[in-house]
RNA sequence: GCGGCCGUAGCUCAGUUGGUUAGAGCGCCAGAUUGUGAUUCUGGAUGUCGCCGGUUCAAUUCCGGUCGGCCGCCCCA
């Protein structure tokens, strides 16, 4: 048992299960479809330089979280902990992607970041996830966002979900705030909590949020982001509200949300959800200006999100039954061959029909009922002879003669 | 990585203040005569009581370890 158990914070998927994180990426891929969003996929495993230049190295995922192993060739390689990294990476080698710009893309599919496992939160998780690569501009911040809500909406639980936004600034203001930060805890580094005193040279902007009720004293009199953004980032970070104001997309202003990863400058956005426990957020992303340039590609704005597939899964009703299927069930050998044919001509005009390899009437009759069949073709020798079938509704119960050449139409009317 | 809770049939759980064959509901399997499901009735099987070790005449029950899950922190999707 305990070996057949999978690796820890690992799960399989079961038929039902499966259903859902279909219906989940499915609606994700047809919403980014009628943005003009086109998908694609980068390999699972990257040159762990990849992430730790692009992430950051002292970030939490980077420096405690990868997955890194040597293969036979000595290279360090890493099982990717996010997708951003490994897309930007595509678009600097594959030199067709840069030549129309803005590059708009959704993708989806497994990451790894060991963790502790809990409720949403896995070794193996999977994400969707859209990029647009070459748009500086906040009309680009907004679209993403507007995708996301229209995914979140399409799965019936944007109610349950709120958008919180925020501005990172650029660089250069962020540098700024980020020195008074560390001036302003510094002054009050007795009374701050251990978490936070390990959070001041690496990710000050972390304390903010801290939970810890000292921290929180010290935080009401901590200097603002809001206050230190400089003219172009207020003029971003305003514009970007405007066109979600516009847009009809509902949003809250959170100065503590700040991201774990390096690489975000200005918008950063969070659709968060108290209803699946601790790990609450559904959705996250925001703007990357500077990766692709850090990565050694052509200095290429950037803005994108990723969405945890197991956790919109938690939030989301049951997806709309599949259609139900139709059972033959043939009786004697010569009835048996004959279906075959008959099921597969149906088969080539839509319908869905389910043959067992065995059993008698009643057997097949009751499997058939288990997997929610609509109706049944029975076909015997009788009926064999006469070139006909009797088509049963399981519904209704009721059941009448078709000649064989007419079950297509009396199955789709 | 830190702190806490938990682990009994396929599922949801009860139970043993340590003592013969560990239970229920649901599900599953088989029957209720010849080619007809679901409903009903009758019968049946569920299981190294997560795993390893210790204490004990005796452990599923107590203790330790381990694996796994969950809750909070941390972090994030």
């Amino acid at each position: 048992m305990s070996k057949l158990q999978p690796v820890r914070g690992t799960h399989d998927l079961l038929p039902d299960e499966y259903r859902r994180f279909a219906h989940v990426v499915g609606a994700a891929r047809d919403v980014a479809r009628l943005y003009g969003y086109r998908e694609m996929a980068t390999p699972i495993f990257e040159f762990t330089e990849l992430f730790a230049r692009g992430i950051g190295e002292t970030t939490d995922v980077v420096s405690k979280e990868m997955y890194t192993f040597k293969d036979r060739g000595d290279e360090s390689l890493t099982l990717r902990p996010e997708y951003t990294a490994g897309i930007c990476r595509a678009f600097i080698f594959n030199g067709e992607l840069t030549q129309q710009l803005p590059l708009k893309v959704f993708a989806a599919g497994p990451m790894f970041r060991y963790e502790r496992p809990q409720k949403g939160r896995q070794r193996q998780f999977h994400q969707i996830d859209i990029e647009v690569l070459g748009a500086p501009e906040p009309g680009a911040d907004i679209e993403v966002i507007s995708v996301a809500a229209d995914i979140l909406d399409r799965l019936g639980i944007l109610e349950r979900c709120v958008l919180k936004i925020n501005s990172l600034g650029d660089p250069e203001c962020r540098a700024v705030y980020r020195k008074v930060l560390v001036d302003y805890y510094s002054r009050h580094l007795d009374k701050l909590s251990e978490d936070s005193r390990s959070r001041l040279q690496r990710n000050p902007l972390r304390i903010l949020d801290s939970k810890d009720e000292s921290d929180k004293a010290i935080n009401v009199g901590a200097p603002s982001f809001a206050d230190h953004l400089n003219q172009v980032s207020r003029d971003f970070f305003a514009a970007v509200q405007d066109g979600l104001t516009a847009a009809g997309i509902a949003f809250e202003l959170d100065p503590t949300l700040v991201r774990g990863l390096d690489y975000y400058t200005h918008t950063a956005f969070e659709f968060v959800t108290t209803h699946i426990g601790a790990q609450g957020t559904v959705l996250g992303g925001g703007r990357y200006d500077g990766l692709i340039a850090e990565l050694g590609g052509p200095p290429t704005a950037g803005i994108g999100w990723a969405g945890g597939i197991e956790r919109l899964m938690m939030l989301c009703n049951e997806p709309a039954a599949e259609p139900r299927p139709v059972v033959i069930a043939p009786l004697g050998a010569a009835a048996e061959a004959k279906a075959l044919g008959i099921a597969r001509a149906l088969r080539r005009q839509g319908i869905a029909v389910e043959q067992d390899y065995r059993g008698n009437m009643k057997r097949r009759l009751q499997r058939a009922n288990k997997i929610n069949a609509r109706a049944a073709i029975i076909i015997g020798d009788d009926e064999l002879a006469k070139g006909v079938a009797q088509l049963k509704d399981f519904d209704s119960g009721e059941q009448r003669e078709v000649a064989l050449d007419a079950l297509a139409s009396a199955l789709k009317g």
